[in-house]
DNA sequence: TTGAAAAAGGGTGTTTTTCCTCTTATGCGC
DNA sequence: GCGCATAAGAGGAAAAACACCCTTTTTCAA
């Protein structure tokens, strides 16, 4: 039987051509290519015989990151078996790769056993996840954690200003609202995020990658 | 002529066995052995016979970071050569590592050829950086980037406080000066590190690494 | 279609931040 | 001892942030 076919999408090239080298010495797998985003990853597709089995896909990548392009896998292309593979264990990026839909998510420092184990896994009943991961899943199901997932646009637009050194006044002006209606906002997500003031919704911004340095 | 030896100090252990493998792919060098942190390197280096010619070294690790554990090389084993290697790119970070050692930064998304040229710069040259790194060095020689190591203790400690959500007020109280006198803290950093507001102080001391996550 | 919930806007007052200026101390070279 | 730079400390006022309580408009599902 052939091989099964597993693409990495990886804009750390060092890591992706490492990772490839892995994947290729495991029995049954092969890399038949790489991409540095998940753009690229969905130009291969349009070859039908580009598509593999399963994708080892980075988070935080430019142009189309791991999430966006995890979605659009799932629509697109349902067969494909999405492993997430990131150095960021955050909550909220693991639910919302999960929620996106990638059957698995490791953190970059498993060992090459655990790869392989999660590779066979995935391919026999359809999802691996490691303890870490899936007690972060039970811990987070209704905590604030998971509030980032309430936020609704334009709150989340409304945060992003706020961490980049505007006041409120400018704030409203950007968002063609009131300096009222923003006031609105602010008090909003103190009360939801559980913070005092300014800094702490721009830490919870950081933390929960609303915005990135 | 027997192989280099480079001993890769990094704690995410797949990236760590991934570039193990590369370097054994390249001629002239080879992986002896491989270390989670810092404090594994130093127990090793006891035995003579594990000493090698090169460290790739990353720099975020626990128990011993690769600043620290690049400070001490220096000291204890002045022929071993540091390589730096690190997703991140941050001036601050890449300067402390230079400062503290290290031969070459190598960002983890370099392709493997580069890794070995680095490798077998360092060891015929004593150096190697790629343009990337050494424009940020051009730049960062006397633009406020570097303001960070001019920060002294006693303003590195306000910072820390104006990251934890306290008022002015409290951190005056929290540092035995009077309110007015936090006024002279802030004045000055404002303007040392061209930011506008406490919003830029606590994005400026998370960038560079003053406070954590 | 109606009524509950969410979004937008508003008033008023307090606290905190920010900006500008000023004095006092401390050290350092001459 | 004298001038001079430099840092700590502080006053006053304006701006912004924060808190609390309120009304109108829109949305959307029962």
């Amino acid at each position: 039987m052939n091989p099964y076919k597993v693409v990495i999408v990886e804009d750390h090239i060092l890591l992706s051509q490492a990772i490839a080298g892995l994947v290729n010495a495991f029995s049954k797998f092969e890399v038949p290519y790489q991409c540095n985003n998940g753009q690229e990853l969905l130009d291969k597709l349009k070859l039908p015989s580009n598509i593999p089995d399963v994708v080892l896909m980075d988070v935080n990548m430019p142009i189309l990151n791991g999430i966006e392009t995890t979605g659009i896998l799932k629509k697109e292309y349902p067969q494909i078996k999405v492993i997430a593979l990131s150095v960021e264990g955050a909550e909220g990026t693991i639910i919302k790769m999960l929620k996106a839909g990638a059957k698995g998510y490791l953190l970059k420092d498993v060992e090459k056993e655990i790869l392989e184990t999660a590779l066979k896994e995935v391919i026999s009943t359809g999802y691996y996840h490691t303890k870490e991961v899936s007690s972060i899943l039970v811990n987070s199901l209704n905590d604030e954690h998971s509030a980032v997932y309430q936020l609704k646009e334009r709150e989340l637009e409304f945060i992003k200003l706020v961490c980049s050194e505007l006041t409120y006044k400018e704030i409203a002006e950007k968002m063609f609202l009131s300096p009222k209606t923003i006031d609105g906002y602010r008090d909003a997500l103190f009360q939801k995020l559980h913070v005092k003031n300014k800094i702490g919704l721009v830490l919870y911004a950081i933390k929960n990658k609303i915005v990135h340095l």
